[in-house]
DNA sequence: CGGCTCGGGTCAAAGGTCGA
DNA sequence: ATCGACCTTTGACCCGAGCC
C-alpha cells in the first residue's frame, strides 16, 4: 500500500474548484429539459396513469427516476452521487470548460459539471421532508398547483460561513482514517510493522492535512515548520483517538524495545507509564464521542497555537484559533443541542493532550523506521517536499 | 404498495445482543444525560405542577414531542423506532461503549443505545390503549408503579445556582493578592526576598484557597494531595498573573542561582528561556483582562483535572470540572456578552499554562526558601495541617 | 355533536450495502 | 476507488378508538 502518498484526497490533487453553490438559481424541472407540467401528483385516481409516466426522469441527467430525491426527482445514480459528495464535502475539478453535457451515457464523464447540475436544478442536501410533504396533500383538494409551495426553506439554505470553514477543515483530512482501524478490529492485536506504519501514516497525514487546510499554506514555511514540529505529537494522539489506532502494551513495548539493546527494567516501567497515559487520552476522547468535525477543529486549534516561539504574526496566529474555536463552538451547539457543556468538555482535552509526551511517540512508533532521524527533521521536509515526500530509510510496501 | 418487508437485518452482522430491559430503573426525564444544569429549559412559571406547556420536548432525544407515546413525552421519531424495536422484538447492537449520545441530531447513529435510553426513560410497551388513559384523569394519582416518575419540571433553579458556586469560589480566596502588587507597581522592581515572600504567599494562598472551596474538601485526603501536587504550578501561574507579580529577569535570575555557585552559561540560557515563557503566559492572561470570578473558574477548572493518577473518584472529579467550566461559561456570556469568544479564550489558555515548567517555578522561587524540600512535600503539609502551618527553615513576617 | 389523547398504519425519502 | 441497483430504516402525517 503506498504511503508514498499517491492520492490521498479524493479528486486529483489539483486545485479543487469548489463548485459554487450560492449563484446557482435552482431550475424548474420543466425549464430544463422539455417535460410537460411538474405536479406530478398521484391526485385523482383516473388519469393519473399517464401523469405518472412523466416526471419519471431524472432531472439531471434524463435517466429513469425513482422518486424524488434530496427535493428532486432524480436517478439512483444522481441521488448516489449527490449523496457521495455532499456527505463527503467533495470537491471537483471539470478538466473542459466547466460546460460538459450531463445526460444518463455520460454523467460519469464530469463529476465537476454532475455535481454543478445536480445544485442547478435544485438539489439540496437539506435536512428530511424538505418540502411541505405533499403527495398526502391532494386527497381532498388539489386547487392549487402543488409545485410552488415547496420551496419553504430554500432561502436560508446558505451555510453559516463557519461551518463552510468546518467544511473546508474536513476536506482536507486525507482519507478516512477509521479505515485502518476497523481491519485489525475483530482480532484486536496488530503486528508491530502494521503499528508502526498505521504511526507513520498518522504521521504523514497529520502534516498533510495541514498543508491543505485554508490559511496554514499562508503563513510563512518558517512559521509552519515550527508550529507542526511543536504540535505534531498532540494532533498525532488526536488522529490515533480518531481512527481507534490499536494501543495494546505488549506490540508498543517491543516496538520501542526492539531496535535496540534489552531495555534496563526501570525503562520499561518508565514506558509502561508513558503508553498509559497514551491509552488514557485516547479513552478520554473516545468517551466524548468526538465526531469528525470536532476533530478537525480540535486540531485547527492545536495548530493554531502561539506557543511556538518565533512566529512572525502572532496576532494572525490568534485570529485562527479563535476562528477555529468559535466554529467549534457553533457546531457543538447545532449538532448537540442537548450537550451544552460539550464545547468546554472538547477544549479541556487540549490540556491533558499535551501530557503524552512527544519523546515517547517518537520512541514508540519511529525509532523503527526512521533510526535517529528526529521527528522533526521529517516534518520539516515533509512541508517542504510536499506530496513527493519519501521516507527515509524505508519504504511502506 | 406493499412494505416488501424480506429480509429484517440486524443492524451490523455481528451477533445481536439484546438490550437488557430489566436492569434500567427509569429516570426522570430531567437527570437525562448531561449533568448539572437542564440548559435553557423553557419551565414555565409554576415549577412541580407541570402543566402541559413543558414536556413537549421528547425525553429520549430533546427533539419536539407530540405527545405521549408507550408512557413518555417523546418525538414522532422516537415512538416510531420504539414501536418497531418492540413490536419485532428487534436486538441492536453498540459498536461504542454503549454509551453513545442520544439527540436529535445523534439518535441515528446508534439503534441500541436509543432503544436503551427509550427503556432508560421509562417508554414501555404495555402502552393498551385504555391502560388509564388520563388525561383528563382525577387528580387521584394512578397507582400505576414505577411510571410516575415523569413529572418533575426542574430540579433544581438552574439559574442562580451557578452564579453562586462562582460566589463560593470566590470567597475562598484568602486575600486579595492584587494588594501585594500593586504596592510595588510605582517602581516596577521588587528586591529578590520580597519576590520570594510574594511566591510563598501566592503558593500557600492556593492551597488555602481549594480549602475553601465547595466540594474540594469532601474529597478524599489522598485525592486532594493528588490533584494539587499535579496542578499547584499552574495555580501558580494564574495567582501570579492575577496579581502582577513582577517578573524582571534580572532579580529571578539572581533569586535562582544566587543560592549556589555561579551558574553555568548554558544554564543561564536555559533558565531565561524558562523565565520568557513564564512572562508570556503572564502577559497573555492579562492581555484578556481575566476578571477575579473568571480568575476562580479558571483554577477550579485546573484543579479538578482527572489528570492525576491514582484519583479514587474519577467520575466525580469529572463532573466537578464540568460545572465548574459550565459557571464560567454562563459568566461569561452574561457578563461579556459582547465577546462570544470569551470563554473559549479563557479555556485555550489552560493548554499553555502547562509549558511552564514546576521544576523552574520551584528553583526560581523557592529554593531559597526552603532548600531542598520539594514542593510537594510543602503542599501535603500544608494540607495536613492547615492554617497552622508553619514554612519550614523561615517565617513569613 | 365537539374536543382530546394516543396506539397504529402509511410511504416518501433518507440511509446503507456491495458486486460490477 | 467510484458507481448505482437494490435494500432497510426513518419519521411526518394520517386515521380512529376511546375518553371527557
Amino acid at each position: 500500500m503506498a504511503l508514498a502518498v499517491t492520492s490521498w484526497r479524493d479528486p486529483p490533487p489539483t486545485a479543487g474548484v469548489s463548485v459554487p453553490e450560492t449563484d446557482l438559481t435552482p431550475q424548474t424541472p420543466t425549464d430544463s429539459h422539455n417535460g410537460p407540467p411538474p405536479p406530478p401528483q398521484p391526485s385523482t385516481t383516473s388519469q393519473t396513469v399517464d401523469k405518472n409516466v412523466q416526471h419519471m426522469e431524472c432531472v439531471v441527467c434524463g435517466d429513469k427516476s425513482s422518486g424524488k430525491h434530496y427535493g428532486q426527482f432524480t436517478c439512483e445514480g444522481c441521488k448516489s452521487f449527490f449523496k457521495r459528495s455532499v456527505r463527503r464535502n467533495l470537491t471537483y475539478t471539470c478538466r473542459g470548460n466547466r460546460n460538459c453535457p450531463v445526460d444518463q451515457h455520460h454523467r460519469n464523464q464530469c463529476q465537476y459539471c454532475r455535481l454543478k447540475k445536480c445544485l442547478k436544478m435544485g438539489m439540496r442536501r437539506e435536512g428530511r421532508f424538505p418540502a411541505v410533504q405533499r403527495g398526502r396533500l391532494p386527497p381532498t383538494q388539489h386547487g392549487l398547483p402543488g409545485q410552488m409551495t415547496l420551496t419553504n426553506g430554500d432561502t436560508l439554505n446558505g451555510h453559516s460561513y463557519l461551518s463552510s470553514f468546518i467544511s473546508l477543515l474536513l476536506r482536507a483530512e486525507p482519507y478516512q482514517p477509521t479505515r485502518y482501524a476497523q481491519c485489525m478490529q475483530p482480532n484486536n492485536f496488530m503486528g508491530i510493522d502494521n503499528i508502526c506504519e498505521l504511526a507513520a501514516r498518522l504521521l504523514f497525514s497529520a502534516v498533510e492535512w495541514a498543508r491543505n487546510i485554508p490559511f496554514f499554506p499562508d503563513l510563512q514555511i518558517t512559521d509552519q515548520v515550527a508550529l507542526l514540529r511543536l504540535v505534531w505529537s498532540e494532533l498525532f494522539v488526536l488522529n490515533a483517538s480518531q481512527c481507534s489506532m490499536p494501543l495494546h502494551v505488549a506490540p508498543l513495548l517491543a516496538a520501542a524495545g526492539l531496535h535496540a539493546s534489552p531495555m534496563a527494567a526501570d525503562r520499561v516501567v518508565a514506558f509502561m507509564d508513558h503508553i498509559r497515559i497514551f491509552q488514557e487520552q485516547v479513552e478520554k476522547l473516545k468517551a466524548l464521542h468526538v465526531d469528525a468535525a470536532e476533530y478537525s477543529c480540535l486540531k485547527a486549534i492545536v495548530l493554531f497555537t502561539t506557543d511556538a516561539c518565533g512566529i512572525s504574526d502572532v496576532g494572525h496566529i490568534e485570529s485562527l484559533q479563535e476562528k477555529s474555536q468559535c466554529a467549534l463552538e457553533e457546531y457543538c451547539r447545532t449538532q448537540y443541542p442537548n450537550q451544552p457543556t460539550r464545547f468546554g468538555k472538547l477544549l479541556l482535552r487540549l490540556p491533558s493532550l499535551r501530557t503524552v509526551s512527544s519523546q515517547v511517540i517518537e520512541q514508540l512508533f519511529f525509532v523503527r523506521l526512521v533510526g535517529k532521524t528526529p521527528i522533526e527533521t521529517l516534518i520539516r521536509d515533509m512541508l517542504l517536499s510536499g506530496s513527493s515526500f519519501n521516507w527515509p530509510y524505508m519504504s511502506l510496501q
